[in-house]
DNA sequence: AACTATTTATAAGA
DNA sequence: TTCTTATAAATAGTT
């Protein structure tokens, strides 16, 4: 360690040093575009995932970089959401307007229900887990003292901060895959 | 005017003003949630076009809010960037393999090139914008002593808050609506 | 990749 | 609602 030490400081200012030098600037300045676009599109994705377990909303995205490479980031899956999204641009074929008319508002009634469902559950999720908490700790918290909503609320922002770190590594290390894929359940 | 306005001061403390006081307190309470939803999402929609106007990337977004309602945003559309996924994820059928393949590295070889070409068009055209406001007025500016790269991101810097700034604007006017698209050409 | 100065987004409140 | 503002987060530049 310490014989390495001397060796570099013995190189500083000689030719290699200072060629080397130049170049890493060089290689910085061509990579900067990029720098950008990829700090701008991790930055996105996490907000897109912040966005939807916070307010519990679907989300699907997708971004091609001025090079043609495609991302895609959704929750909790992006073909759902798309999928959904093409449903209500093109319901089926134009051939019977008004049954197709009275199955798109089924659609969006049920996928509504679906939504409210979904929320219902994870609310009660929380509450048994309080509940449970409750019985082992002899009355530590009195949860019966706050709205569901709160408590609902307080337990995704208790979460939000580990998620979206776990996210921001995954993407990291799946960056250098042409087609980018990512899926929360 | 004079009237009503002694008739309020003198029912300052009544059991009207009380109920009032709580209705207005419950209400916002219960629209938190939908106002983070409805912020993070403006915010989110201003970061894409952020990115697709900065790194010239094409994007698309599609957003669906707890209550099931769909929005969608996308640069420069969202439906070509939705359309050109989709094409890479189911490409036609599996009918003859090798052919499907080698199509498939066509279709993205030809989509990089239609990426780059049009980056080319558009630092062109600002080099274009650049000599002829040079030559109306004599030698102002020294064009020449940038890059191309450096200009055309320099031109797009400028463009860009306003250009947010009004789509902001749009996304805000057409919010009610069920199914919300933005498009900027 | 990690850090920091600056800019930007957003939650809470009016 | 819309506006303000204090705080939190994102990001550009830099090493």
């Amino acid at each position: 360690m310490a014989s390495s030490n001397g060796n570099n400081t013995s190189t500083k200012s000689n030719n290699k040093r200072k060629r080397s030098t130049i170049k890493i600037k060089k290689a910085e300045q061509s990579n900067k575009p990029l720098d950008t676009f990829s700090k701008r599109k991790l930055g996105l994705f996490n907000k897109v995932t912040e966005l939807s377990i916070l307010c519990n909303a679907k989300t699907a995205m997708i971004i091609t970089s001025p090079n043609g490479k495609l991302y895609v980031c959704g929750y909790p899956n992006p073909n759902t959401v798309i999928k959904h999204f093409l449903d209500r641009e093109n319901p089926v074929i134009d051939a019977d307007k008004r049954k197709q008319d009275h199955e798109g508002v089924v659609e969006t009634l049920r996928f509504q229900h679906e939504a409210i469902e979904e929320r219902l559950k994870e609310e009660n999720n929380y509450l048994e887990g309080v509940k449970e908490r409750n019985k082992s700790s002899s009355c530590f918290s009195c949860w019966w003292g706050h709205s569901i909503d709160d408590m609902a609320l307080e337990s995704l922002e208790q979460f939000k901060t580990s998620l979206v770190k776990l996210k921001l590594n995954l993407d990291a290390s799946l960056q250098g895959k042409n087609i980018h894929i990512t899926t929360q359940s």
